[in-house]
DNA sequence: CCTACCCTCAGCCCCGTTAG
DNA sequence: CTAACGGGGCTGAGGGTAGG
């Protein structure tokens, strides 16, 4: 197996599921390689993520190798071990621009080129909390308790659109679930600190509904699943900034786009 | 009453500036 | 040079109003 070196800036980080393969918990991470595009890493392992603490704008550099399981063309498969972070992006105006520049105006663009990760810019039309019932947690050999989907009992959807319509927007809405990390961690953490429900998902829908839509520009980093590529997009990372002042005449570039 | 929408405020950290 | 100050970003808490 030949391995490439890649410096590759973390964009998204979903939430860690159990991997019955590799018997420990994986996180989808993905980003886009120094003028390769877009990266997705898997599996990424939890303990390396939290070990190296990289964290989203870290720019890690990492060995990487094509997977032969996986037909989606973005896919790398991570060296053991090989996970440096070796810089930031900490401006804003820097994170602006990179977004900027990887934001597409339509879903269509990355269903005509293949691809199963893009960064879209969305109009939020509305965002809903689906809760059930707590997968049991699980035993291991060893002894220690897992859940194979520890954030599976709380889903996030959102209804948006397309800055431009797709095909598919144009006569309704695209529904997609939120695995993003944070946005699954953050109903957790209030919910424990506050033990009700209704309370924590008004506050789960303040941040991640109307701050989004309002306070803050958002952008969602899009993929697709490896058993059905480019059927069904998911949101896999939530990328916010606040909203710059500006007057009420002007408007964001994507109205002249 | 409840929901959707929108706003504010306090606290913290970081960082650049300024007074001593 | 250092310590103090303060502004901005960010987070998490909360509130308010209009309209069904």
């Amino acid at each position: 197996m030949s391995w490439e070196k890649e410096s590759i800036l973390v964009l998204v980080k979903a939430a860690p599921n159990w991997s019955n393969k590799y018997k420990k918990y994986e996180i989808c991470t993905a980003g886009v390689a120094e003028n390769n595009g877009w990266r997705r890493l898997y599996p990424f392992p939890e303990s390396v993520m939290l070990e190296e603490d990289v964290r989203v704008w870290d720019i890690i550099e990492v060995e990487t190798t094509k997977p032969t399981d996986d037909p989606r063309t973005e896919s790398r498969k991570i060296r053991n071990g090989s996970v440096k972070v070796v810089g930031r992006i900490e401006s804003k105006k820097e994170k602006r621009r990179i977004l900027a520049d990887y934001a597409e105006s339509s879903l269509g663009i990355a269903l005509e080129e293949k691809r199963s990760l893009t960064l879209i810019e969305p109009n939020i039309e509305n965002f809903k909390i689906l809760r059930s019932e707590r997968e049991p947690p699980q035993f291991t050999l060893n002894g220690k308790p897992f859940r194979k989907h520890p954030y599976g009992d709380v889903k996030l959807y959102y209804s948006w659109s397309c800055p431009k319509c797709c095909t598919y927007c144009k006569s309704g809405s695209h529904t997609s679930r939120c695995f993003d990390w944070g946005a699954n961690l953050l109903f957790r953490k209030l919910l424990r600190k506050s033990g009700d429900e209704k309370d924590t998902r008004i506050k789960v829908r303040n941040k991640l509904h109307y701050e989004m839509k309002y306070d803050n520009d958002t952008w969602f980093a899009l993929g697709t699943t490896r058993q059905r590529p480019w059927k069904r997009w998911m949101i896999v990372g939530l990328l916010w900034m606040k909203r710059e002042k500006r007057d009420s005449k002007t408007r964001t570039l994507t109205d002249f786009a």
